[in-house]
DNA sequence: AAATTAAACGCAACCAGCTTGCATTTTAAA
DNA sequence: TTTAAAATGCAAGCTGGTTGCGTTTAATTT
């Protein structure tokens, strides 16, 4: 599916700045901050456009966002064709370089809570060093 | 445990400040923020001093630490008695008034990687509505 | 194709969380 | 009591994220 044919099944209008935005997270298929998107863009996009792009894309259900150790949202689009909820899978995250990877094909496990508590969603991150940071440039 | 024991066991000079917070964390037993803290102690304690505090005690292992979803880091004094992962089950964060409450009693899954990276831990928030706010009082 | 209008964009300003550097104070040991 | 290391507190600064508002743009109507 197309970036313009996945905005225009959410109803939403496909300026340019979604499109380039959208194409960008499908193209690199892991969850980036804005920050990364904004130093891999290659024309400049004013930084409120770029977190209210992101949040509408996130409201139509166009991508899912996780946050790291950091406390900083990354944003990943998801097949849309795929069943189950979106994100619904834990995330593993690299202290030393920072990259985050979906790790699909787990779903998040059933957590028991109190009585009276309702539960709208869950974020599972597993932190760690990945694989081409290597456990030996591990410092401290 | 008295607050002094749990601080020389660890090595920790007893200072005033450190005192007062870990008090504070023991006697609250949910996991707190520094702004929560803050408001919470009667008398004044630099915002610097009050990290620096936080960051020590989780080095030492006297509290962990979770985030919710705002990205606020919230720390939580654990019985030093009891064995197993500090820190390791499920939060619950309620949405509506911030207030985030440990799922003791649950272990966190164990988490399949692929093949060359290394989990040093994982973090499971699962968020919601809590009994006190109650789903009635959701708006939106 | 031009006009229209609601949606989206971009700019300035702002806020909260958190960190760094450094001088001052305090703790605990000599 | 002295002393040296450790901890505190203050100023300043950084990043992520938000709000308000005037301008531009997309998509629809004429």
């Amino acid at each position: 599916m197309t970036v313009e044919e996945l905005l225009s099944k959410a109803k939403l209008r496909a300026t340019h700045q979604r499109k380039v935005v959208l194409s960008l997270l499908i193209e690199k298929a892991s969850p980036l901050s804005h920050s990364e998107i904004s130093s891999m863009l290659t024309e400049p996009l004013d930084k409120v456009t770029l977190y209210r792009t992101l949040q509408t894309l996130k409201t139509y259900g166009i991508v899912h966002q996780v946050q790291g150790l950091d406390g900083v949202w990354r944003f990943c689009a998801h097949d849309p064709e795929s069943k189950g909820c979106p994100g619904d899978h834990p995330h593993f995250l690299c202290l030393h370089c920072g990259k985050m990877i979906c790790l699909t094909g787990q779903r998040l496990p059933r957590v028991e809570v109190p009585e009276g508590m309702t539960v709208e969603g869950k974020q599972f991150v597993v932190y760690g060093c990945c694989s081409e940071c290597g456990p030996e440039t591990e410092e401290k």
